[in-house]
DNA sequence: TGTAATGTTGAAAACTAATATCAAAATGCA
DNA sequence: TGCATTTTGATATTAGTTTTCAACATTACA
């Protein structure tokens, strides 16, 4: 959580921002709920502890927290976005279940490495990367 | 394309539906045109050739096209939905560039046999998957 | 600490992609 | 051909997101 803090409050430092209550009350909220959030779903949460930030406010920070790198944008053809934290050293993946919805997050190192030799033969630098498998989770075969 | 008639005339066959013009000449259209096209894109490609056709009828047919898997939605990022074909035997994958919005498509099968590994440790199904490689192509370096 | 300049906010309006509605038209079976 | 049923185009509607704008908050500086 200092880290992301951290990070919002160097971005706004730089780029003649100004720091205010509601950005740090909607990263806080953000990094506590955790997982993949919609801005709707984040902004009920937030107005529980301050019911007078604006739905147009989340919307404005999460994007924010997008350009300095500590959220990412994530669609899964529910037709609304999602967001989630960036980790500094990990990366995760996503196995999702066509069924129940159920999101199942997963690492695996050979696959970024295969990734990067496929970025070199095509002289393409990778900033990020999102890879989706659908089908059916364990419980609803 | 004669494959992906046949598929979708099997479909509309099976399924009591009725086959016409205006399907017919959207999947023409929509494989004449290949790679990654909106509706919205598709629809002024199509009234070139029938001006009577509406876009509800594009959105509809390619949402029939996706169900006997003759297209793949797909999203970029957008906010708008795209659609490419599903080719029988080969998968393909993406490169984006963020810079010029540039789509280099690969293919890799280690990749896909490290993505089948990681579903059978989860003890999952996989009907299909996404992976998106964004960063900056060798063009805009 | 007060003040001016500038950025940010909330509410509402506007915008956009996608979907639903519905009467008219087309399809295909008997 | 006649008829039940599906499909169509135009339009209205919905839902997520962005923009607008006047009021307000923050920051730099005197």
């Amino acid at each position: 959580m200092e880290r992301e803090k951290e990070i919002l409050r160097n971005h706004i430092a730089h780029h003649n921002m100004k720091q205010t209550r509601q950005r740090e009350l909607i990263l806080e909220t953000f990094i506590k709920i955790g997982g993949h959030v919609s801005a709707e779903e984040l902004y009920h949460k937030v107005i529980k502890r301050d019911p007078t930030i604006g739905l147009a406010t989340v919307y404005r920070t999460l994007s924010l927290l997008c350009q300095c790198g500590i959220a990412q944008q994530r669609e899964f053809g529910e037709g609304r976005t999602r967001f989630e934290i960036v980790h500094e050293y990990q990366h995760h993946d996503h196995l999702i279940c066509n069924k129940c919805g159920k999101i199942i997050e997963f690492e695996n190192c050979n696959i970024e490495r295969m990734q990067e030799k496929v970025a070199k033969d095509n002289n393409f630098t990778i900033y990020s990367h999102k890879l989706e498998i659908y089908g059916l989770c364990s419980g609803c075969k």
